[in-house]
RNA sequence: GUGGCCGUAGCUCAGUUGGUUAGAGCGCCGGACUGUGGCUCCGGAGGUCGGGGGUUCAAAUCCCCUCGGUCACCCCA
């Protein structure tokens, strides 16, 4: 090896192999179907963009983890590193060619230059949905059913949603008389789960928010009870007389109310005082998906309702509400569980490459079979027939296939370890297709 | 940006208190055998011991620097 270039990849970047890349076009399928059966249409926009498209529109932490560099032409570009933000361009270049409520998804890379831990990548992917347009429970309940939706059609055993309104933190912080705070509060409350109530009173208590705002914030992000019913009470009770806290209950009940009529298991989504998302721009409803048994992996996911995200580009309101699914991190968690295996359809077959004479018989085979709906592939080179045959073994191909001289074809099912005969390509396709 | 752990063949790792030509398993290539794979056997290729400097008669093994990987914090998907 020595003088050779070492063949490696970035930090944070990963190569795909073919089991895994597999998976995860099959959970794209499926998502994009669960997408499109809400009447979601697909976009794409580019991986890059100007820098000023991006800059500051994800936050201080977000402009620190951007790849931002000079193009040929001395432009300052920047790769994408969230879908939303580049939606938010798309909507207001193309206010005019768009339909309203707009429901587009949107599936691809996104970039982020921040460390890499379990999890956790310079590259990955993310599947968002969203609806621009449109305020009011009916859209946050649509966005909620189909978010469950496509974990329940992804076959993720286990997960959960758990939803909330900042509207209901929000303004019992107003009533406790410290409205600027929000955003610290938020964040802290967010960490609830991993630092436990005392961890968020003293981040807190350093930010200088006040004992008693403090006090009521970690009462409150504790307030879950045994059911919705019984948590959105104690919520109520909380925030007293704070209309925004009182709109958001509301909100939140009318929310739950269509979710549960489009037949959304509670066990699966349920409201959480303590989720509240780190992300600057939500206004309304957030939420977030996680699955408990792949421990340490953080979210798979969320979303929530902005009042108006693109208005640093256009003068039009265009409030909306979103979720996004985390595909890589989930691959990866489910990776991790052993829960991704190979495509394994039986309907592998391997037309070997005779030793001597030319392969003419062994292409027409192979056609014949292909019509047949199987995934054939003729062994490319004259090789020894027990090394093709072991290549067909270690590949994981249910069937091989050798045709010989008088066109008869010798077959053996390798699962099985069966061997079989057919005296022409025809009888040999009848042969798989009663097999597999 | 901060901290912990780790860097020996393609992969997973051994390499004793520093001591001759650095090893194993798997994988790979060739062969034997199995009538067309999975088992077994034989042979082979493949390593600047991450890199640089230092200590020493002698370093993969000790010290320093550096690069890389990984996990955690931060933040997030």
């Amino acid at each position: 090896m020595s003088g050779k270039i070492e063949p490696r990849t970035l930090k944070g970047f990963r190569d795909t192999m073919p089991v895994e890349a597999s998976a995860r076009n099959r959970m794209f399928r499926t998502i994009e179907g669960v997408f499109e059966s809400f009447g979601y249409a697909p976009i794409d926009t580019p991986a890059l963009e100007y820098e000023e498209v991006l800059r500051g529109k994800g936050g201080d932490e977000s402009d620190k983890q951007m790849f931002a560099f000079e193009d040929q032409g001395g432009r300052r570009v920047a790769m994408r590193f969230d879908l939303t933000v580049p939606l938010a361009r798309f909507v207001a270049e193309h206010q005019a060619d768009l339909a309203f409520p707009f429901r587009r998804y949107h599936i691809g890379p996104v970039w982020r230059g921040e460390r890499p831990q379990k999890g956790r990548f310079r590259e990955f992917y993310q599947c968002d949905a969203d609806l621009i347009g449109a305020v009011g429970p009916s859209a946050d309940a649509e966005i909620l059913t189909m978010y469950a939706g496509v974990f329940g059609a992804l076959e993720v055993d286990g997960f959960v949603i758990r939803v909330n309104d900042r509207r209901v933190l929000n303004g019992l912080l107003e009533a406790a008389g410290v409205p600027d705070r929000a955003a610290t509060v938020l964040r802290a409350v967010d960490k609830l789960d991993k630092v436990g109530p005392e961890g968020v009173r003293t981040e807190l208590a350093a930010a200088g928010v006040p004992d008693g705002a403090v006090a009521k914030a970690l009462e409150f992000a504790g307030c879950a009870g045994r059911d919705d019913a019984e948590t959105l009470a104690r919520m109520e009770a909380l925030v007293g007389g704070s209309e925004k806290g009182r709109d958001g209950i509301a909100g939140l009940r009318t929310t739950l109310a269509l979710v549960r009529s489009a037949g959304v298991d509670p066990a699966r989504l349920r409201v959480d005082p303590a989720i509240t998302r780190g992300l600057d721009y939500y206004t309304g409803v957030v939420f977030e998906a996680a699955l408990p048994s792949a421990t340490g992996f953080g979210s798979m996911g969320g979303g929530g309702r902005y009042d108006d995200l693109a208005s640093l580009y256009t003068n039009t309101k265009l409030p909306g509400v979103g979720c996004s699914v985390g595909l890589s991190r989930l691959l990866e968690a489910l990776v991790e569980q052993g829960r991704v295996a190979a495509a394994a359809t039986g309907r592998g077959v391997l037309v070997t490459h005779p030793e001597q004479g030319d392969a003419s018989a062994a292409f027409a085979l192979a056609s014949a079979v292909r019509r047949a709906g199987f995934a054939v592939e003729v062994y490319p080179e004259p090789r020894k027939h027990a090394t093709q045959m072991k290549f067909a073994d270690r590949k994981g191909l249910r069937f091989a296939l050798t045709v010989d001289a008088s066109g008869a074809v010798h077959g053996k099912d390798l699962r099985a370890s069966a061997a079989f005969d057919a005296p022409d390509a025809a009888r040999a396709v009848d042969e798989l297709s009663r097999r597999g």
